[in-house]
DNA sequence: CTGTTAGCGCATTCAT
DNA sequence: ATGAATGCGCTAACAG
């Protein structure tokens, strides 16, 4: 009785089943029970033990509850940066899916890091999930392995061009270079620009070059210039560089952009040049991202479904828990959007 | 040996503390403390352990850690939408404070609904963090008593302007309302305008609304027009409640904006009508964004340090683990930033 | 420096 | 429909 009512008053002293049970007068498994709506209660027994619950406040301890039933309704996220907003779009898909399923994602980022990624895995590894969705196909051979011993349904995010550990859930984005050559060639421009990433880490970017390069050698060009810059693709970055190009080399007529941003930037930069655009520039960018609709002119870019990309990544896992023998491939796909820029 | 054989084979059944400690031939307690550093430990005995933990590609789980150590090392953290750039932004700040902690971040999203924030809350607690980090100063009674009664640290981050169960971090908006107002009548504008949030789900953007209000009405002035929607902010509704504004308002001299993605509307409607701004048309925001400076012309508007929010909002709790008896208030402050639009 | 002993709070058999 | 017993995998005293 002195101990109830310390427990009541203790904030910090957590309340646990026993001290449900006692109160409600029935034993730990049927407050177990209740809680989950597992098998059948009476309903004079429910009432008992909810009422035991509200009076003490009780909350669940998912910690010890996960160890029990060696399930941890875990579903862990990867990803390489918030910072680019594609990210955050899918963390959007992802939790759409994920809602009403009682599960709960944990959120890593590894900052286009792969020994950081390795880092994240392991102790995400350590949560017990039972799903990882990841971004992306490349990772270190020890993040591979860990990946697939654990057993879990392991799904890769983003790209499909690269076999998967287990699943992929995305488009191809070598396959998205290509189109936006032909797209660029098919509209008449003839001399092409490149303006976007240079680093090593952003593996899709590059596909999307490869592709691109690829796609103009096809039609009989080439990229007659090229501005890039390492580190986070920004609007910012996508401005100045398109200045870089403009004043190196004079007589581009299309600038294929490595996003969205980076086009909204050189828009901006042609309306503070005075370069109209599409008639002395043209501008193509990447992902069809809300912003590049609402400019003045919309801007011509690809349409990668984020949001579809995350959500479908979930349902991988929801449809099929355990990992089948055969790897599985979902292409989300892509649209070129005409817009009014290229 | 024939039992050690098929561990090793079959990927899915866990190696636990014992499979190592009977490998290197120590006890459970030592390979636990070799696994945390904890403690003293012989370098031979170290590899010994390190060694088997190698072999049998050995994962701590962390669940059945936590419940023994009655410490998770789990953050939570409550946010109200993934689509307004602003709280990745946050997201990054903390993912920055915990960077070498040794802790996990775990994020819950609301929706800006106040039901579905208590359900989050509770499911989070669940979880036994060590701390909760949540956006904003309006819940529920039933999320605030949970919050308040689960004992650990709970940092309300964004705004200051209400007394927080334990701590607060962030700004004051309706002080950033008030000095919008106060800048634009310096800047001898004479006739108001306010494009934005009409919701009433949104708490900060309509204090930041009164506070405008009442910083024009100590200046002798009032707001002479409005146009206003619900929902996500997004620079589309920007653009067409400008649009809006314009036409049924002809003679407004300044607009000021709930936030800058629909101030950048703002002005994407004024370069497609060809109105001229800040001549015709002054605009002011309010984030301080990437993408304001990055326009034609920078955008006018109020910096708030979404970043360092979400670091001090970690380090409250990394500082002070455990809730002082007195409130914690940490003013992360704002600043105008002049910009060319207004 | 290392081993032994007890739980952490709950979910699950298996009885009844 | 409910209770009793067992253990999930690990950490934390405590001994030595």
């Amino acid at each position: 009785m002195a101990k109830q009512r310390q427990r009541l008053s203790d904030r910090k002293s957590k309340v646990t089943v026993s001290d449900v049970a006692r109160l409600a007068q029935v034993s730990d498994s049927t407050v177990s029970r209740t809680m989950r709506n597992h098998g059948l209660i009476a309903d004079a027994t429910r009432e008992k033990v909810m009422g035991a619950v509200r009076a003490l406040g009780y909350v669940p301890n998912r910690i010890a509850g996960s160890l029990a039933s060696l399930d941890s309704r875990i579903v862990g996220v990867v990803i390489p940066s918030l910072s680019n907003i594609v990210f955050p779009e899918i963390l959007q898909g992802i939790n759409a899916g994920l809602v009403g399923t009682n599960r709960q994602s944990v959120i890593s980022v590894t900052d286009y890091d792969l020994d950081k990624e390795e880092d994240v895995v392991r102790n995400l590894l350590a949560w017990q999930p039972a799903a990882v969705l990841i971004a992306g196909s490349t990772h270190t051979d020890v993040t591979r392995r860990m990946l697939d011993q654990s057993g879990i349904r392991i799904v890769e995010f983003m790209e499909i061009d690269h076999p998967p550990i287990d699943a992929a859930v995305g488009m191809s984005h070598v396959a998205a270079g290509v189109a936006t050559a032909r797209h660029l060639i098919a509209r008449g421009y003839r001399r092409f620009g490149y303006v976007g990433y240079g680093g090593t880490a952003d593996v899709r970017a590059l596909m999307r070059y490869e592709g691109l390069c690829s796609g103009l050698a096809q039609g009989g060009f080439r990229l007659d210039a090229k501005a890039v810059s390492d580190g986070q693709t920004s609007v910012g970055k996508g401005k100045a560089q398109t200045a870089v190009l403009c004043s190196q080399t004079p007589g581009v007529d299309v600038v294929a952009y490595s996003s969205d941003d980076m086009a909204v930037g050189g828009l901006f930069h042609c309306l503070g040049a005075g370069i109209r655009v599409p008639e002395d520039l043209a501008l193509f960018g990447f992902n069809g991202l809300d912003i590049g609709r609402e400019l003045p002119q919309p801007l011509s870019t690809i349409r990668s479904n984020r949001f579809v990309i995350g959500q479908r990544a979930v349902e991988v896992f929801l449809n099929t828990p355990v990992r089948p023998d055969t790897p599985t491939i979902i292409d989300t796909g892509f649209e070129i959007f005409e817009g009014a820029t290229a």
